[in-house]
DNA sequence: GTCCATGTTCTTTA
DNA sequence: CTAAAGAACATGGA
């Protein structure tokens, strides 16, 4: 489920549920999605109370009382609800947490590409993350372009800008008439301002809808997004381009399906 | 059975 | 050495 703008819709749903609340107990599942592994959940969150909620990347960082932090990243397939203590539990649910007012923090992640990580009192993990998208600006982003790559490619690497997956990479590309294929070192400063713009309008059009919904995801309350019906080209391959009615094109690019308009993104 | 899927990391190749 | 390409991870739906 999971591209910033569903992480972001899932903290904002998260919000008023979860902040200020103690975890009172906690259980987990039979598989250890934990980083480090084998690190002791019940230990560490157990009688903590949840101060502050936020996202990073498509992580959620949950900062409890004390000054720890951890993050969830949900992967491919994860999900974060809240829900009544005795609501049916989904297969592969890693994690239920239970607040102080009968209520239950649930993660499940049935492909497991996502977890649960550590942070301890740091703000950051090792790994190097790029700039939020809202924080940048074109002539910041234009040199961090310099790649080989093709620019579908280079906005994947979530080191170059953080938070974009495959369907607001295709969706930004056919906003700024960009072709996926063109190399990512020779977008022009107008080509980078108009892909910067592109990317911050679709992302927040995005999280205004509640994202996309394309399996199962939904936000804490377990509510779908909408933004799917929003797409022009992703997953539309062999349907009309919306501004000229060219048939969109699919190919795959670092091993992911890409759609864009042959005849509006030009090389 | 086959192919495909909103992601990331580790390994291999150039 | 670095950068880029490829494989791997695990599950489920069409």
């Amino acid at each position: 489920m999971p591209e910033l703008p569903e992480v972001q819709h899932v903290v904002n749903s998260l919000l008023p549920v979860i902040v200020g609340r103690r975890l009172t107990a906690i259980s987990t599942g039979p598989h250890d999605v934990t980083e480090p592994r084998g690190f002791d959940l019940r230990l560490r969150l157990e009688g903590r109370r949840i101060e502050r909620v936020y996202r990073r990347a498509k992580r959620i960082v949950f900062e409890l009382d004390g000054d720890d932090r951890f993050y969830i990243h949900l992967g491919m397939s994860g999900t974060i609800i809240v829900c009544p203590r005795q609501s049916p539990v989904r297969p592969h649910t890693h994690l239920r947490a239970d607040l102080d007012n009968q209520t239950e923090l649930r993660f499940s992640d049935p492909r497991r590409f996502g977890g649960i990580f550590w942070m301890g009192r740091s703000f950051e993990t090792e790994n190097d993350l790029g700039p939020e998208p809202f924080d940048l600006c074109a002539s910041d982003l234009l040199p961090r372009l310099a790649t080989a790559r093709v620019i579908k490619t280079a906005l994947l690497d979530q080191s170059v800008i953080a938070g974009l997956g495959n369907i607001y990479v295709d969706e930004s590309l056919f906003a700024a008439r960009i072709h996926p294929r063109q190399p990512a070192r020779t977008l022009t400063l107008t080509q980078a301002t108009s892909l910067l713009s592109s990317v911050k309008r679709i992302l927040n059009r995005a999280i205004a809808a509640g994202g996309s919904s394309l399996r199962d995801y939904v936000d804490a309350a377990g509510n779908k997004g909408s933004f799917q019906n929003a797409h022009r080209v992703y997953d539309r391959a062999g349907k009309a381009c919306s501004r000229c009615r060219t048939p969109i094109e699919r190919i795959v690019l670092h091993q992911r399906s890409t759609h864009f308009c042959p005849a509006c993104q030009c090389l």
